[in-house]
DNA sequence: GCGAGATAGTCCAAGTCGTGAACTAAGTAA
DNA sequence: TTACTTAGTTCACGACTTGGACTATCTCGC
C-alpha cells in the first residue's frame, strides 16, 4: 500500500540521486499523479527536498528531488579488541561526524568500556544535535554473536551475555540495534566502499574481514546472509587443514588457527601487524613466506565459499587489504587450483579498511529508514504527541 | 493489494489445512468482511472449496475451507542419469500421478532422451487431463546447471546449451521451468519430507543428494539459496583435502573426488551400490571401511558448510540416506572433530529418497500458484478467452 | 424446550489509495 | 510567434479494505 509505495519512491531518489517526479514515475512504474502525492508528502516529512530546476534540452526543466540533508540520520557505533569508533550519517549515507578513541579493550571490565562507548555515543548525539540532524536510531558492531540487543559472546574481548543495547538505549534515548562487526562491515563497502562490476554496484559479495579473528560477511542481493541462528559468514573457522592442530573454537585445522594475525606474526618473527608491514615493503623472506602462506590458506577457504556460496566477488578487508599486495597472489593461485575455475570471481580490496564496519552500521539506521519511512514517521510523530 | 491479499488467505488455508474464514481472519490479520470476498472469489476461481461443517463446542460451526483437489495441478518431470521421472500434484501438494522410467542416460543422443521425456510428459498429461486436473505449468529437475529454460551442461550427462524448456513447451503447451535438480530435492524435501524441528517444519537446512555426484541443496527461510549466478550450492567440490588428488571439475581435493559413488565403490571393492548396501548388511569390514571413510570426508565438507551458513539442520538424501546406518555416525564424529560445536544440527535422514526432486519439482509449480492466484488466474481466463 | 451467550459469516456505508485523462506550466526549435 | 516537448497538478472514478451492524447457527443452563 501507500508505505511500501512511499518506501519505493524515497529508495529511487536514494538509489540514482536527483531524480525529477517523472523519472522517478517511470522507474517505479507507479503514475506521475502517485508519485505527486507521494512526493509531497515526504517532502512535508522533511525527508524529500526539492532544489534548483536543472537546464534540459527540450519541455519544461524537471525540479530535482533530492534526500534532504537534514532529514534523518543514523549513529554507528564500532565496539572493537582495539578502538571505539562512532560516526553520524545523513539520510544520503554520507559521514556528517567521525570519532575514533584508541585503546586496547582487551582484559578492561565491561562495565569500563561500556562507559566508554556511552561517553563516545554522547558525544556524537550532540554533534548531530548540534547539525541539527534528528537521529533516527543507533546500530552497534559487536566482534561477535548478538541476539535481540544482547552481546552473546565476542570471542576476542571475553565479553558474554552483556545487555548492551538496553544500557546505550536508556543513556542516549535512541533505539539500539545490535549487529555482527563483520555484517555490517560488508554492508558498508557495498554502501560506501564504491565497488563495481560491469557498471552495477555489488550486491552479492563476500567480505572477509582480518582484525584480530577473521570474520566473514556475506551478501546476498543486497541483504546480508545471516543463517538460522544468526551464525553465518564465520569464515574463520572453515577447515582449510583436515590434519590441522586445535583451534580455539575447538575445531581443528580452521582458517583462523591457520592464517589469523598471531600465527602470521610468529611465523614472520615480528611483534605488530605494523613491524609485519614494514618487513614485507623490506622485503624480508620470512614475512613475504608467512603471508604468502596466510594467502594459500585463505585461498582454500575461499574455494569452498565460492562453491557453495557463488558469490559475484570476494572483497578483502580489515588486516587482509592492508596485506593484499604480498597476499592476493598466493590466494588466487590457491583458489584456482582448488576449484578449477577459469575464471574465477574477482577478488577486490576493501576502500574503506577499519572504517568499513562503523560505516556500515550508521548506513543500517538510514537504510531502515528509506527501507520503510511510513514506520520512521509514525514513530517520531507518536513521540512528538508524546512529549508534548 | 488484492494479489497479496488472495495469496495470504489461500497460503493460509495451505498451510494449515482446512480453516473457517474465522480463523483465516484471525491468523492473517485481515477482517472477516475482507477474507468472506477473498474467500468467495477464491471459490469462484476454483481453488478453495467448502467442505461440510466441522463439529463444534460453542456458537455456530464453521464451513471449512480446503483446498480444491481439482482446483489447480502441477507437472514435475526429471531427467537423470539412470533414469526419468514425471508426477502430477493437485494444489495441496499430493501426488495423483507418478511415473519412473528407468534407463541409463550416459551415452544416448540428447535428442533420444528428450524425445523419452517428451513421451513422459504427454503420458503425464493425459493422466492429469482424465483426472479433471489442469496443470499450471510444469517444473523439470535436471541434474546441472540451467539458466532461462537452457540446460548450461550437466557434468554427468554430458549436455551442453540444450535448450530444453522450449522443446517440451512446444509440445505441451505449458509453461516450463527448468531447475537444478539437488535445488528441487531440498524442496521437495522440506514440503513432502515431514522433517520438524520442535514443532515446526524445516525451513533453514542443507540437503545432500548423493546421487551419481554430490549435490547440495541451501535452504534458508524456506527459499533456496542460488548465489550470484545459480550456481550456489555445490557441495560436491567443496575442499575437504587440500593436497588431495585432481577432480573432474578442475579442482583438488573435491568432497565428490574423495567420496564419490565410484570412490566408495572402488575402495569397497564391489561394483554396484546395490552390492554396497549388501556388503555393509553383511558386515564386510572393506565396505564398511569405504563408507565410514566417505562420512568423514563428508563431514568435513559439513562442517565447513556448518560454520558459513549456521542451518538448522542436515538432510541426508539420495545415495546417502540409503548408506545414512553406516555412515552418519562417521560423519557426526568428524563435524564434531572440525567444529568443536557441543551441539552440532541434527543430521536427518531424507524420508522421500529419490523421489525427492520430481516431488519437488511439481510441488515448485503449485506453490508458486498458491503464491500468487491472481497471476494464475489471469493467466488462465486469457487463455480461456483466447481460445474462445 | 427456550432464552442467553458465543461464534461464524454477510452486508453496507465510509474512507483510502492509485489510475488515467485532461489540463496547466515552462521550456526549446523553427 | 507557433509548434512541439516534457513536467507536474487536478479531479472524478473504481477498486479495496475497514468496522460496525446484522443475521445465522450452534451449546449451555434453566
Amino acid at each position: 500500500m501507500r508505505a511500501s509505495n512511499l518506501s519505493l519512491v524515497l529508495g529511487e531518489v536514494a538509489r540514482t540521486g536527483p531524480a525529477s517526479r517523472a523519472r522517478v514515475a517511470a522507474h517505479t512504474g507507479l503514475t506521475k499523479s502517485s508519485v505527486s502525492g507521494l512526493v509531497t508528502d515526504l517532502i512535508h516529512a522533511g525527508l524529500l527536498e526539492e532544489s534548483a530546476p536543472a537546464a534540459v534540452e527540450r519541455g519544461r526543466p524537471a525540479t530535482a528531488l533530492t534526500l534532504a540533508p537534514d532529514g534523518a540520520a543514523g549513529l554507528g557505533l564500532e565496539i572493537n579488541v582495539d578502538y571505539l569508533a562512532a560516526v553520524v550519517t545523513d539520510l544520503s549515507g554520507a559521514p556528517r561526524y567521525h570519532h575514533v578513541v584508541r585503546r586496547d579493550n582487551r582484559g578492561r571490565e565491561v562495565a569500563e568500556v561500556v562507559a566508554d562507548v556511552l561517553e563516545v555515543a554522547r558525544t556524537a548525539t550532540r554533534s548531530a544535535a548540534s547539525q541539527g540532524l534528528p537521529l533516527a536510531a543507533a546500530c552497534v558492531a559487536v566482534p561477535g554473536l548478538t541476539v535481540d540487543g544482547t552481546v552473546v559472546r565476542t570471542p576476542n574481548l571475553g565479553w558474554t551475555q552483556v545487555e548492551l543495547a538496553a544500557a546505550i538505549q536508556e543513556d542516549t534515548g535512541l533505539e539500539v540495534d545490535l549487529e555482527n562487526e563483520a555484517n555490517v562491515a560488508a554492508l558498508g563497502e557495498m554502501w560506501f566502499g564504491g565497488h563495481e562490476q560491469d557498471g552495477t554496484p555489488l550486491r552479492d559479495f563476500v567480505h572477509v574481514s582480518g582484525e584480530i579473528g577473521i570474520g566473514g560477511g556475506i551478501v546476498i542481493d543486497g541483504q546480508v546472509f545471516r543463517g538460522a541462528h544468526a551464525g553465518a559468514g564465520e569464515l574463520g573457522h572453515v577447515v582449510v587443514a583436515p590434519d590441522g592442530p586445535r583451534c580455539a573454537c575447538g575445531g581443528h585445522g580452521c582458517l583462523e588457527r591457520m592464517a589469523g594475525q598471531q600465527e602470521i606474526l610468529a611465523r614472520a618473527g615480528v611483534e605488530t601487524m605494523a613491524d609485519l608491514t614494514r618487513a614485507c615493503e623490506a622485503g624480508d623472506q620470512a614475512a613475504l613466506d608467512a603471508v604468502a602462506d596466510a594467502g594459500r590458506y585463505l585461498g582454500i577457504a575461499l574455494a569452498s565459499v565460492l562453491t557453495l556460496l557463488d558469490p559475484a566477488a570476494v572483497v578483502l578487508g580489515g588486516a587482509f587489504a592492508t596485506l593484499a599486495p604480498w597476499l592476493s597472489a598466493a590466494t588466487s593461485a590457491s583458489i584456482s587450483h582448488h576449484t578449477g575455475a577459469t575464471e574465477p570471481p574477482p577478488l577486490m580490496v576493501s576502500g574503506l579498511g577499519s572504517d568499513a564496519a562503523v560505516r556500515g552500521a550508521a548506513g543500517t539506521v538510514v537504510r531502515r529508514v528509506i527501507g520503510d519511512p511510513a514506520a520512521y514517521l509514525a514513530r517520531n510523530t507518536a513521540r512528538r504527541v508524546g512529549s508534548s
